[in-house]
DNA sequence: ACAAGTGGTGAATCGAAGC
DNA sequence: CGCTTCGATTCACCACTTG
């Protein structure tokens, strides 16, 4: 079973509750299923429900041609009533299922999203961020009667206001943007070509399925490897497969038995990436915690050695304790970087220099790595 | 006064009631000054209410500076509830106030964009489009704890769901886009430098002063020279800088006396730009209609010629009447276009051609033209 | 005069660990 | 639980000063 075969390349050491059937998609109606998953045993939802389009007659192109519309059951809906209460129903047990450090997202359209994005709201929801999905080729508008409607909105969210725990791969995201923050605004391609599935008659095998590339930089960026994802929407299965190549697990809920095969013959084919690949590159925050004593104990700073700071404005004097003085005051490197400069906080580590026999600054974060290099290799 | 010197670039066809102050800022609460105005009097609203922030304690670069957050008093309401109370009541007057096929703007982050949406959608209007508002030059998130929030929200709609006569000027808006359609995604800096309003002391007059482009590009596209546009939240008078030097009317609304006092100042020295500037340039739409007959009575075409495609595979005959004749029908050239392609639909003027003494091949469209050109000159 | 450097700032819902 | 301490964290653009 594909769950077997994922184990080695995951990372379990998540604790808590956890659904019972972990990389399985099951069958049924999403908030009944919701509600037999336990409380708190989620890590992550990303939920692609029913835009609630509210077509009208059929459209043509400039060519005649007939627009192949969502015009499906499972996207109608009676009235904007309806819809928020389905609506309020399937978040209220995403709510429940998450753990308290989960987060939730959400895709829509204009047609759906502002209704979504309030009821999250009301239940408790703490909106990190709205994203926009730019797509390279969207579809024109053929009346030239609106804009060209090219993009689709997420919602990041938080399972509640003061949760400061939730996963958010910063630096991962940092580096994969040339080294710039990640932007609230992603473009990429709608699903097409190869990736999109394909039912026995050739036409595609569902109306709405979205590119891996969008989910799977949902998931890199608020997952860790070993995090269970669910999906209620699951349809062609575009989070179950992600997941398994990013060596997470997924729970998919699905009401057609079409689309849940086509989604398992999918998620079936995919070759998990090595774990290797999958190891988040270390973040400053992840590091060990080094005393500034220990620069001192480890004979890379003198007790009576003199700090300064880049420019040679400010100096202070090293203790023995790891401690420093300025002013006649002593406290820590950061208490006093900060009392030199008038300011209420400051990082001693990447302010303060040593002066070495040639006269050049070093800056003690540069001593702390080499502690930290030395705390590595003895650990080893 | 702004008003009389305003009258000679403006086109002011508009029938209708009309707002009596016209071009003038109202002071007072926004939605008792909007139950004074004459219901079905504007043509647009554009508005930049409260985004509700509800922001905690003081956030600082990592250089400590403090960063100038929005807190203003404006900007502080008690709970959801009470923000939605108060965005469904001015929604209600804008609606009111809007002409039949009036359109409104709104502009918001994720903060409220998602409430004030959804309340449209409750109160009857009809969304056309969101379009985001890519920021070139956004904050950064100074704790690397989300993505960069790099864009705002901006809300279409038409005020009732079978208004199809709204103003959207496509082909203005795509000529504006190299010839592409316009998306829903639109690249503008945030309003710095010398276009930001300034106080006595050389602080921003106002904490969120849109940009003009962003603001011109909405007129541009959805409204008319002398149409007359509403921004209930004035402010620093973004719209009315920006309508009067497009050559529409305004109505501002504003609480704050030195907010209208360093509006007015700014639109009293903005210049119109000149009416030929502002003519629409022709759209397909609004150019006359040119029946078919019309090519014949001015010689074009005789009875009798033979209509063709431009592969040559299929031909029809030009009847006296403006009707052409295929396999013993006669209909329109759209009719008979359909019929032998087997369609529904076809733009006879782009499908049919007729063959010149040489030869070469002559899409009816191109006579169409000519005979257009030929009534511009007898119009002018 | 031009280049380089310094300082400031924009609608912001912006910790975590240890005691 | 509250309180204290540690120390991680920014992009584009403009205005102004310094070299």
């Amino acid at each position: 079973m594909a769950n077997a075969k994922l184990r080695p390349v995951l990372d379990d050491r998540a604790a808590g509750p956890r659904p019972a059937l972990v990389d399985t998609i099951l069958k049924g109606d999403c908030i009944a299923r919701m509600e037999a998953l336990p409380t708190g045993s989620i890590d992550a939802v990303f939920a692609d429900p029913p835009y609630n389009l509210q077509l009208g007659g059929e459209l043509h192109r400039p060519d005649q041609s007939k627009v192949d519309a969502v015009d499906d059951d499972w996207d109608r809906f009676e009235s904007f009533a309806t819809y928020d209460n389905f609506t309020r129903a399937w978040l209220l047990q995403a709510r429940r299922v998450l753990k308290p450090n989960g987060t939730l997202w959400v895709i829509g359209s204009y047609h759906n999203i502002f209704r979504v994005g309030a009821i999250m709201q009301d239940l408790g929801f703490w909106l990190l961020n709205d994203v926009v999905w730019r797509k390279t080729n969207p579809m024109p508008n053929f009346r030239g009667r609106r804009f060209q409607n090219a993009h689709e909105t997420l919602i990041w969210a938080s399972r509640d206001k003061d949760a400061k725990g939730y996963t958010f791969n910063y630096d991962a995201m940092k580096a994969a943007n040339d080294d710039l923050q990640m932007r609230s605004d992603w473009l990429f391609p709608i699903c097409t070509g190869g990736e999109r599935l394909k039912d026995e008659n050739g036409d595609k095998a569902h109306p709405t399925q979205k590119p891996e590339a969008l989910v799977a930089r949902v998931l890199l960026s608020s997952t860790k490897p070993g995090d269970v994802v669910l999906d209620p929407f699951f349809g062609s299965g575009t989070t179950g497969a992600v997941a398994k190549r990013l060596g997470r697990h997924f729970v998919g809920i699905e009401r057609d038995a079409g689309y849940i095969a086509a989604a398992q013959a999918r998620i079936d084919a995919v070759v998990p990436l090595a774990a290797e690949a999958l190891r988040p590159a270390p973040t400053k925050r992840a590091e060990p915690r080094v005393p500034f004593a220990s620069l001192i104990e480890a004979g890379l700073v003198e007790p009576g050695a003199e700090l300064t700071d880049a420019r040679g404005r400010w100096t202070a004097e090293v203790r023995a304790d790891g401690t420093i003085a300025a002013n006649g005051e002593s406290a820590s490197i950061h208490r006093i970087g900060a009392k030199v400069q008038g300011l209420d906080a400051c990082n001693g580590w990447t302010f303060w220099h040593v002066r070495s026999q040639g006269g050049a600054l070093t800056l003690i974060d540069e001593l702390r790595r080499r502690v930290r290099e030395e705390l590595g290799r003895a650990g080893a």
